[in-house]
DNA sequence: CGCATTTGACCAAG
DNA sequence: CTTGGTCAAATGCG
């Protein structure tokens, strides 16, 4: 919310700006169509971002989010669960998609409030984009076992696909806000995909602040119960493909 | 210097 | 053997 209150502010700046160079002297065409195109789209954008942040906010249940997450994985401990993250400005340009490695301008998946650190990356058969792993930094300090897995979809260049496993247990140790709300819920699932759209919105407005229209296409899918919970869910089984049936 | 990332090697499962 | 996941040395960065 706070970026969308500095996008609006920096848009009004333009507007005095405007306002004062037409007051003192005309302005050649192109300079007055910059501004104006700049000041569009500054106010586009966060008009953009702010529809999207008020239908979640609407859409959130009352409840803690954060809580709701902890709660059900804590009920869930092997739990895996998907989510399809789209990022429709991740690059001005669409030449270097295969690149692994973000240079300037890249735009990355929107992280989730937990810090991570990448351990390995991997060529994954029928897949252009390679894999990418990465546990929780507190792995060592806290024992956190969370895990979770980043994969750029080929039929969608602009969504990521981000598997989650296990639980993180680090936040038990630091000032992470838990509140004592009552945690009881109905529906498991569905609040964790509100609580990490949440997170992403959140996360969007402080590290991309320029992005626009930040639009998320996240699923989170109901892991296949599979017992022994050492098995990743199979993503490509576990998405509707609409488009692409490889 | 400490921490994160990169990347080839290694390993287990099928 | 192939494949996906992880390790760990090398490297980069603040």
């Amino acid at each position: 919310m706070e970026e969308i209150m500095t996008m609006i502010f920096n848009g009004i700046n333009l507007v005095k700006e405007l306002e004062f160079s037409l007051s003192s002297q005309e302005p050649p065409e192109s300079d007055l169509s910059n501004s104006l195109g700049l000041i569009s789209t500054l106010f586009g954008d966060a008009n953009e971002r702010l529809t999207i942040l008020l239908a979640w906010r609407n859409s959130l249940p009352q409840h803690e989010p954060v809580r709701m997450m902890d709660m059900m994985m804590q009920t869930e401990p092997a739990l895996t669960q998907d989510h399809l993250l789209r990022c429709p400005m991740m690059q001005t340009t669409v030449e270097g998609l295969d690149t692994s490695r973000p240079r300037g301008g890249w735009m990355f998946p929107p992280d989730d409030n937990y810090t991570w650190r990448k351990y390995g990356q991997k060529g994954i058969l029928c897949s252009t984009f390679p894999r990418a792993y990465y546990r929780c930094t507190h792995q060592k300090l806290y024992k956190c076992p969370a895990k979770k897995q980043v994969q750029r979809l080929d039929e969608d260049p602009y969504t990521f696909r981000v598997t989650y496993r296990s639980t993180h247990t680090c936040h038990l140790f630091t000032t992470f806000p838990i509140s004592s709300a009552h945690t009881t819920t109905t529906t498991a699932n569905v609040p964790a995909v509100v609580n990490l759209a949440e997170a992403m919105i959140r996360n969007m407005d402080s590290v991309v602040p320029l992005l626009g229209e930040p639009y998320f296409n996240h699923h989170c899918l109901v892991p296949g119960d599979d017992g022994d919970g050492d098995t990743w869910n199979s993503p490509s089984q576990r998405y509707e493909m609409s488009s692409d049936p490889s």
